[in-house]
DNA sequence: TCAGGCCTCAACCAAATGGATGATGCCGCT
DNA sequence: AGCGGCATCATCCATTTGGTTGAGGCCTGA
């Protein structure tokens, strides 16, 4: 009885790196390679993995967040495990939250992916080490939920819009966007644009 | 008579798709796989592979250009091929000065990758298409040359200091911050902070 | 229906920032 | 010796930004 797996990253060379590892035994089976969140919902209907090894960041086309709320909402589910190369706060909560079974750095070494799958599909939670402590915090703290209209505010922002710009752009006045800045910067505990760019990019939040 | 390739990643399962790529053919062997820049460098020196895969952003330790530099000091030099997942202009000129043979994003097709490594041995450069283009237009407008002073003050700026904070953390007077701000500001063609932050992040500078 | 959240806007004030200009000292190169 | 680039600092001034307070309209859920 083996374990199957599919593989979900838009970089054949780590789909390829990804299969040799995990092939390397002989408990798991690779049953298909998507490059896409789209392709992989679609492969995951029909080929009924026990696990999907899934890359965050998908290129083009949805991302592994809501891949994986797809996937999980699948009959039967199967075990979503995140892999990425960052490690950003409100994406490990992101993932989290959707469903996923566990989240993986990319630079561990091929057997601790072995074994998240393997645990993965026994429905551990998985959490690679250095990560644990940081989602802990993150649980503690829980990110500050910003509005859509905060959000957008602070795209502008993070490529350094003025007020007057943001407010061109938004069709407002230039009180109403540094209204939106005051609540910004309440909610992220920031006093200065430039810092809430900071924080905002250093917990994923754009 | 097979073209030996030298691995350059910090990814174990990187390291591992590259080499089932690499090697699924018979024209290119693996001689090694190195995780850090300083281990490239010695094993190159040992190994003498032909080719030298490597990518940009190595975790800790040195980067991929300036293990590019040392490359090719070598005696005899091998090829280098830059592998990476970003495509930030700074970066692929600074390669290309240092250098490199070309340079790939690791979103290609494994054969164009096989295909590379063939050209850099022949001593071909080597360009993803859809680089090659904005190559030649960083080409034509060059990243304005920051001092290392200015650099430094960059990233307090980018972690969202004030200058008061900046000044403090240099050991100088606002005045003499507000002076290297003003030249970074002429320099990046900005007027603002968040403007600086934002273009010294797109074009790789910091 | 009412409370609360969100988006919108306004006015006032203090502080930070940006622009312009100039000066000093150091270092390396010619 | 002289020049240019760099880092340092200063002053003056206009603009931008941030802090505070308050308010009206809209929608949603209780």
């Amino acid at each position: 009885m083996t374990t199957t797996v599919l593989l979900v990253d838009d970089h054949p060379v780590v789909r390829s790196g990804l299969r040799a590892v995990i092939e390397a035994g002989d408990a798991l089976t690779v049953v298909g390679e998507a490059a896409t969140g789209e392709e992989a919902i679609t492969f995951a209907g029909h080929l009924h993995p026990d696990v999907v090894l899934c890359d965050l960041r998908l290129g083009s086309g949805i991302d592994g967040i809501r891949t994986t709320i797809a996937l999980r909402a699948l009959e039967p589910a199967p075990a979503v495990l995140i892999l990425t190369t960052f490690d950003r706060d409100a994406e490990v909560l992101g993932a989290i939250e959707a469903g996923a079974a566990g989240y993986l750095l990319k630079d561990v070494d091929p057997e601790v992916i072995v074994q998240g799958i393997h645990r993965a599909a026994a429905g551990d939670m998985v959490l690679a080490p250095d990560l644990a402590a940081r989602v802990l915090k993150g649980m503690r703290s829980p990110l500050p939920k910003l509005t859509d209209r905060e959000i957008e505010v602070l795209r502008h922002l993070a490529r350094g819009a003025t007020n007057k710009e943001i407010a061109r752009t938004l069709f407002v006045t230039e009180a109403t966007v540094k209204s939106h800045l005051a609540h910004i910067f309440a909610k992220l505990d920031v006093d200065s644009r430039s810092r809430a760019i900071h924080v905002a990019q250093e917990t994923g939040l754009i």
